[in-house]
DNA sequence: TATTGTTATACTCTATAACTATA
DNA sequence: TATAGTTATAGAGTATAACAATA
């Protein structure tokens, strides 16, 4: 892949051989996602919860195995997260009106008030270091992040 | 979105606001590291191990302390990585000369043997998804790498 | 007493396999 | 039989607290 040539005078040039990218690439998102991991506000939702409910409030009502789909998670790993969110009272769980095995998962108004105040408490060790990259580390940055979330669609 | 445009000149500010900032990279990063703990390739290393093997071989021989501080983890975390690494026979131990409470730690032949494999075989997965991106989207995100790679960092 | 490292323990996150209830 | 979901179980990854050995 686009590993030879290209960008003659292309200004940035991904230059290095692909391994040496996508070992970049990995060694810099695992060592992030564990600082974020840390890094958690003290409202008590995780990170994968945190995650989810925001999933719930994008998509609005659904059901487990939709959510689990939509946090690339296998349904059994939805059902602890949900279970957890039920258990805070940030999501509420209801039969579905017709098919008798499916659950309808909706989030709470207290979830929605939560998902913000957590959205800014956690942002917080992220802002901080935010602040301290240059605007055109920041550009690059913003710039990059619809390409990591294609990228973790795939 | 590649929509980008910004800042023709001056680059100042990443348009969105600090917390739509910060929560779509928080996404995007979770995301993209539950990717890449699971495409993980066969040669029985995990990310965990195979990210501290690399800074093994980046400092050369160190305590379990320098490693743990290099991976940004606790000492009893990497107890735990560096005797796995041993068992495989990827990485030695050795008393420090002088003071014998310390361990030396080196990566072996078949370590470094093993992190050129493990780095082709593993990279599969994420060489694929770059090469559905396009040079622009590969040239950001080569862009960001060292700005991702500085904010974890802080 | 201070430092280096390990052991004990616990919690988060995720998976696969097997099960239940309903269709 | 097929589908939606849960329960049981396991393993990776990490942390804190308590301990041992050495300085």
């Amino acid at each position: 892949m686009a590993s030879d040539t290209d960008h003659p005078a292309g200004a940035t040039r991904p230059a290095p051989s692909d391994g040496e990218f996508a070992a970049g690439l990995r060694i810099a998102i695992l060592r992030l996602a564990r600082r974020l991991r840390v890094e958690r506000g003290d409202e008590s939702l995780t990170l994968s919860q945190l995650s989810a409910l925001a999933s719930l409030e994008q998509l609005g009502s659904c059901s487990p195995t939709e959510l689990a789909e939509a946090e690339r998670v296998q349904p059994p790993s939805m059902t602890r997260v949900i279970a957890a969110l039920e258990a805070h009272g940030y999501a509420v769980r209801a039969p579905h009106e017709r098919d008798r095995r499916q659950a309808v998962i909706a989030i709470t108004a207290e979830g929605r008030r939560v998902l913000d105040e957590t959205r800014r408490l956690r942002n917080a060790w992220i802002a901080q270091a935010l602040g301290e990259l240059s605007a055109k580390e920041l550009a690059q940055l913003a710039a990059a992040i619809p390409v990591l979330a294609r990228l973790a669609e795939r």
